[in-house]
DNA sequence: GTGTATATCTCGGGG
DNA sequence: CCCCGAGGTATACAC
């Protein structure tokens, strides 16, 4: 990653045209080219840019960035304050999943949040095509498997389809019934889980939560 | 501005839930609070933010952002490798449309350029959804709205769209036909407007600023 | 403040 | 490649 701190003037030709004034500003420029204009506020988007895919050319005065699209970014460069260049290396990425993690965990406290009388087996209960979210039993006993998801769409659906086969074959799990569960569950899902015999729940985050802090005072 | 350099990894809790795991990456900080973090890719999102209002507390090993409406981010610093601060001041802002706007007025000027026989009745004619860049009226006195943009895509057809709707409404417009212009009209533009009886030119810019300097050149 | 429409929207996924 | 949908969307403007 390259930074400047320079005082320029840029335009912009592409999807607009645009112009800014000179003044100083962060010139950023990412390892697969993409480069980035800021001014010092504004989160966090940038004055000006140029996404990866593009070719960028610099002389000491101007830089030119296109791409395949036409677009095209000018920068003039009047004076460069700073110049730094850091090699970072790639990056992990980011962890989102957080909420489908902690729905989870919340449901694994409260099982009945999704159907009266269920009770917990396990959490993250393997067969050998991957973990089921949770698997529990209901008041008679019989089997039950829930998919979590933070979006009900009907991958998930599938999902947990593939997982009630492999278990079917399971003589303990005989006859396991399927819950898909999230906050919200899409037309589409619900309709593909009715007809293969999976029940659908929608579940509130936030009330969840408050039951979490319920049972946390009550101990 | 201040920017580092550092090995971090970061957890946000908030509107949900997210982790980076420990890498170099570039932290921002800028003169209104907000913070980003940043890899060597992907522009111009950051990895995470924190968008002002909010608070940020700093010590050696750890920044704390919180922000009025209970979101926090936690940045744990294990290596800073680079750290500096520049003083850029308040940036003069993005001027937009420069382009967009001389060819309304070129066009405004001559209609004729447009179709054979336009008159124009006014410039920026509004809507209750925004103004149409010309209303003109053809040779038979209907009227005619035209949309002017610099690259024509099909969402310039769709805004368009959106204000022959409104204005078919208006006794005074009723059967008013539509005009998309631009310098070059994207094929999927060119069907989509044919689809919806929507006709569309290409203009020449230099060309008019030709007839412009013509003109000028007579009086 | 709250709701609505826009954005060089970005960023993915699927066809 | 484009279309479609979601986003910690952000942002501007109406009410």
């Amino acid at each position: 990653m390259r930074l400047l701190i320079a005082r320029c003037s840029v335009d912009y030709d592409g999807r607009l045209t645009a112009h800014l004034p000179e003044a100083t500003r962060l010139l950023m420029v990412k390892a697969d080219g993409c480069v980035a204009i800021h001014a010092d506020g504004g989160a966090y988007k940038p004055l000006n840019w140029m996404n990866a895919p593009n070719t960028l050319v610099c002389t000491d005065e101007e830089w030119v960035v296109t791409n395949p699209k036409g677009e095209r970014l000018t920068i003039h460069l009047h004076e460069v304050l700073s110049d730094s260049s850091h090699d970072l290396g790639v990056d992990p990425g980011l962890q989102k999943d957080g909420v489908e993690a902690h729905l989870q965990v919340l449901l694994a406290g409260n099982p009945s949040a999704i159907a009266e009388g269920l009770t917990l087996v396990r959490r993250e209960f393997p067969t050998d095509i991957g973990p089921v979210d949770l698997l529990c039993r209901d008041a008679e006993g019989q089997a039950v498997a829930v998919e979590i998801k933070r979006r009900g769409e009907i991958d998930g659906v599938e999902q947990l389809t593939r997982y009630l086969e492999r278990m079917e074959r399971d003589p303990a799990l005989r006859g396991v019934r399927g819950v898909f569960v999230a906050q919200v569950v899409k037309p589409q899902a619900r309709v593909l889980a009715e007809s293969r015999g999976i029940d659908w729940v929608e579940v509130d985050y936030d009330g969840l939560r408050g039951l979490e802090s319920d049972e946390l005072r009550l101990f």
